[in-house]
DNA sequence: TTGAAAGCGGTACCAT
DNA sequence: ATGGTACCGCTTTCAA
């Protein structure tokens, strides 16, 4: 079933089928009437790849990540296809790991099928060579959610202002008298580095020499629980209270207290939904993912639309209060 | 930049370029080698609307789930798309809710886009008409995962056995003295029916009059967990254990029970990463998710390669020990 | 082994 | 307002 069929059965040609279906205005009302009704019976819908073509765009969006499985991610994915939806774009995910040649591979392919549009979403690819990002960007739109280092053209980027949140929630530690705080994360790189800067601010606005308590613990969550277990056990007279990268190393932590028999004030990161499933309730710095993801969707269409946008949107970051703090 | 230009470059026709792009043996080593050498310097890569075309296949799979933030779902997407990517496809994926309206939307877009085949995620899509399944199958090949409730030609499905995971969770529970076992669920729906005939056969085998204990919360997380806390605030003396419709709900439980200040045996499903962030460590019912997921593709790739397949696989599900049971 | 040319299914320009 | 047709970029048949 293709636009001919369409024609033949509605007695006109396949270039007023065609404009028909693009709602061009210079259709008899009664023709486009009758063209629609056929369509209707048929069932038909014109062919993507034909459409894709001839328009250049099939209205799809590539977004990368490092792993899917984790929840951050997903929260950012799911925010991202509703608003998306709406513009009738459709999204195409692929998880690439933590290592720049994955990424790039994943950036090749997303170019390869043709996509509108590609989104980065994470720290993790702020190691991509800025040559490489600018060679994408000239033919594909990229906006990066929760990294801002590629200043290019045609790339635009939106995050959360991750340092001035860990500050934050350290200097409200620091101001209640915890100031031996560990700060625990899975790798010094990227993100963190930013948090960690948050970290030695509070510090410096305090006046207290930063102790730069910083414990990393690799990527995988069972050996992340292990090495938060040992070094809390090891440490624990050292440290009076934990900030961490993300909830899941919050929960760990949480944990490996609960196990030791003492508790401290613990801050985590993100405010995903974690925080009120583990107990105490995790007070947590919200770095306002879904409104990230809302905004970067509208860049994304005013880019696409050849609308000029910001290149750079910083949101704060809140502190939202729970039991573990 | 297109076949034409690597035609002229080269110094050959562009039906050799595509020969050679397409790993035709009818060309001299000579001539690929030149023309690869010219597709390398240049970065050429084919447009995947004209390829998608000609083949009427762009490589793209589409998946449909209920809602993306949910972790069972990334899972299962992540999961999905590590096997599909190892085939050179990829996943677009739309989050319908649990409206049968919008998913049968959801469906309708992913035709639209020309999706080789269309995988449905979960229990919710059992309420699709059969009938639109089947005509949707004519054109595109449909793999359901968790659900296997469409015996229709050029559909398929990978699902584990949760009646039976639930019955020997169950089953355990009353072996070891606790009768009255309350089962949590979202709703008494889809896969929880499946569960809570589960939940019945053990009672039944064990000659057992089965108590019928079950809690339903409703979809939103912050009203289940009140449902549950004041549930057990009011039941907990008629409580021996309780069976969770999977792991979140089964956090719930457990915090609330610590609220209380009381403690009963806890089962939960799909054995997350949720089980151990938690404490006590969550015993779930394990549905095999990833293995689901990587037959899914295997179905979904014989299928589009006209091979004939097995047309329901059932995977035994099995109850991973922790610390709450 | 290679090239010419006819599609694949639409869109849009140019006539009428 | 409508139709004819070139063209989007690639594949593939047919001839050479």
């Amino acid at each position: 079933m293709n636009i001919y069929d369409i024609a033949a059965k509605s007695g006109v040609s396949p270039a007023t089928v065609s404009r028909v279906i693009n709602g061009n205005r210079h259709v008899r009302a009664e023709t486009r009437a009758k063209v629609l009704q056929v369509i209707r019976d048929t069932g038909f819908q014109p062919n993507a790849f034909a459409q894709g073509l001839n328009f250049n765009s099939i209205g799809m969006v590539g977004v990368l990540c490092s792993d899917f499985a984790d929840s951050f991610y997903s929260r950012a994915v799911a925010s991202l296809e509703s608003h998306l939806r709406v513009g009738n774009m459709n999204v195409t995910v692929i998880c690439t790991g933590y290592s720049v040649e994955r990424q790039i591979e994943g950036i090749r392919k997303l170019k390869a099928k043709n996509v509108d549009a590609i989104v980065l979403i994470g720290a993790a690819y702020s190691e991509i060579p800025e040559s490489y990002i600018a060679e994408v960007a000239q033919e594909t739109p990229v906006v990066t959610v929760t990294t801002a280092v590629f200043d290019l053209p045609n790339v635009c980027a939106v995050c959360c202002d991750e340092r001035g949140g860990t500050k934050t929630a350290i200097a409200e530690l620091l101001a209640a008298g915890h100031q031996n705080v560990l700060f625990v994360c899975e790798h010094t790189g990227n993100s963190n580095s930013f948090k960690l800067r948050g970290y030695e601010d509070a510090y410096e606005e305090a006046n207290i020499p930063s102790p730069k308590l910083v414990l990393t613990t690799g990527n995988s969550q069972p050996e992340a629980e292990a090495v938060i277990y040992r070094h809390l056990k090891d440490h624990i007279a050292e440290i009076d209270a934990v900030m961490a990268g993300n909830d899941v190393l919050a929960a760990y932590v949480l944990k490996a207290m609960h196990r030791l028999g003492c508790m401290r004030p613990v801050i985590g990161f993100n405010n995903s939904t974690l925080t009120t499933m583990v107990i105490p309730e995790l007070t947590s710095v919200d770095n306002k993912l879904e409104d990230l993801c809302e905004i970067a969707v509208q860049r994304l269409i005013d880019i696409l639309g050849q609308k000029t946008v910001q290149k750079k949107t910083v949101l704060p970051a809140e502190l939202i209060r729970r039991e573990s703090f």
